[in-house]
DNA sequence: TATGAATGAGACTTCATTCAT
DNA sequence: TATGAATGAAGTCTCATTCAT
């Protein structure tokens, strides 16, 4: 296995303790276990807890950011995107526990790692932003609305709903939910007749 | 000073330090010294670090209750509210750093903590759920809307606009910005005409 | 109440904590509590717990003896003595713990203590030897027994029987476990017939 | 070093220090530095200190009644067997403090260790009691004469006797000095002609 | 290169002692 | 005089890091 393939091995064993855990709760020797390695063996790779943990952030940042980009690539309509983008972040939250876990548990030792973090968060704001300034363009959606705000909601609303529902019903979100997310981004929840 | 107020002090400066600093980052010593007394005298108020911490959890999570419940009941439209909420948490991002952040590394020892940090999330999107019922009865939101996710909406979008906003910007949300969330979260982004 | 009999009361508190528990194992306010005053009285009266330590040790010790002088001087014959002396350490070992315990423990802090101890040990063979030298006069020991040794088996025998028994059926000796006491004492356990 | 080594010299670093200074007055760093290791290798072996010194108190114990046991197998005679066991406690006393110390300071915390110590206590006496029995067989003791208490006044006059002279004068008995204990135990002091 | 036994700095916690009331 | 809240030194224990194998 090359140097590379072993880093990667660790950044995902460790990104898996470090999420559920937090900086200070996770012993190197967790994520040695987790990563199925010799404590020492980390060392070999990375040179301090702290180090490892920063990459890691990175590195998770760098695949969460590739993986959305596809997913919103991919679609061809705002509303279709924004239920890939939706169906992407169940299956995260799902997967290896909240990113919002690992942003907001990051901020431990924050002022060390603010660079990276905040690229990262501003990063996935301007891929979302992309798509709304496009969906504009396209007529998708309105030309008065600002596209910050508009970022923040979808993403908002996608974490704030799921990451509720799934902590407190461990159960995945049904394809319904998808449709009624959409519907309160795109239609709002006022009554415009009323 | 009586036993109840030292305690107040206590969770203040604990509650400050485990924002910044999340539980296992935090030092008695640093609580101590934020408190203005010695290490030994919080141990006269509490057993233990988790103790403490847990307790913090609760009255901050209490404290938050109070004041959102109040800061809705004051509103008359569903938009002032919203308004207000943002308003309200606005000022709380500010006055002691995301709450997000205090819930996410509260996740840490979730096992622990489950059944209050649980219940707290509940209640607060029960309080937001309980004002859109009221709104759909007054017609102001429209009755097909999922409660829900109108709630999951109002919160994610304040929260993830501001928090992100104060924290690359460190300034506070201008008037113009809650305009907009209200007109997204009320209109939607979409082009209905489109 | 007198300043002597407030100490008194403290060294009753004191000694019986320290026996249950140790140097060490001892906190001031285990002794204030069992004394039925507050932790900062002790302070009026003993400078530190060490000093408080030693002389309760000294205490014990004196009265211990004093008590030990006047059962042995009521006493007519060697035999009515040893009897009475292991009725006093039965009652000694009931109501305190074991002197045993006091003394060993107080070996913890052996160099600083060395003196006293030691003294009351010395004192303690002292008064019984004395008895066997008048014993051997009345003609009732040996004329070749060896005084030191035979105090030794006075008092090591006793306790250790006694502290046994005690410990392990906490139950008080019977008027029979003296009489064999006496005789293994008086006329040894061989069989100079055999 | 195999770990039961690395344990068995652990043990005898930490019998060294209890015996001296007491549990609560033990320091983990004292043992660890009197074993030549450091601080935290200790708690590779043991879990905590409470662990360590009940897993000590074992170890001695043991160690003890297996010594005791061949030293009384030996023997041929009983006197000679009260010599012999006479030499092996002096030897004790000398080489690692009294265990008198030990077994009186390890009832500080004698709640927990309860069943241990009195196991072993009641082993001692069952060892020598099995010697007196066969030396009633033998027609070396009376037969009259109670075990129990023949076996308490073997010990007990041992332990007193050196357990004095050697912290007094810190010298070693002399042969002429067993020569008497075995006389005061098997003829008493009684003088049976007067 | 891979390991894990050994280490010791540093955390949590206790408790002797002080001192304002 | 009597108290107990406050304190901080010192102990137990954890865990990041090293290094001999």
């Amino acid at each position: 296995m090359s140097k590379e393939q072993k880093k990667t091995e660790i950044f995902r064993a460790a990104r898996k303790v470090f999420y559920i855990k937090g900086f200070e709760g996770t012993k190197m020797e967790d994520i040695a276990k987790e990563a199925g390695i010799g404590k020492g063996t980390v060392y070999e790779y990375f040179e301090s807890k702290k180090q490892l943990f920063e990459e890691t952030v990175v590195y998770s940042c760098e695949e969460q950011g590739r993986i959305i980009q596809d997913i919103l690539e991919r679609g061809s309509s705002l509303k279709e995107k924004i239920r890939a983008l939706a169906k992407c972040q169940a299956e995260m939250i799902k997967e290896h526990m909240p990113i919002v876990r690992m942003m907001a548990c990051s901020k431990i030792i924050a002022r060390e790692m603010g660079a990276v973090f905040m690229e990262h968060n501003i990063r996935v704001g301007e891929i979302i932003k992309k798509q709304i300034l496009q969906a504009i363009d396209q007529g998708e959606v309105r030309a008065e609305i600002n596209p910050e705000i508009a970022s923040a909601a979808i993403m908002g609303t996608i974490m704030q709903y799921f990451g509720k529902k799934m902590i407190c019903t461990e159960a995945m979100p049904e394809e319904a939910d998808y449709d009624k997310i959409v519907q309160v981004l795109m239609s709002g929840i006022g009554n415009e007749t009323g």
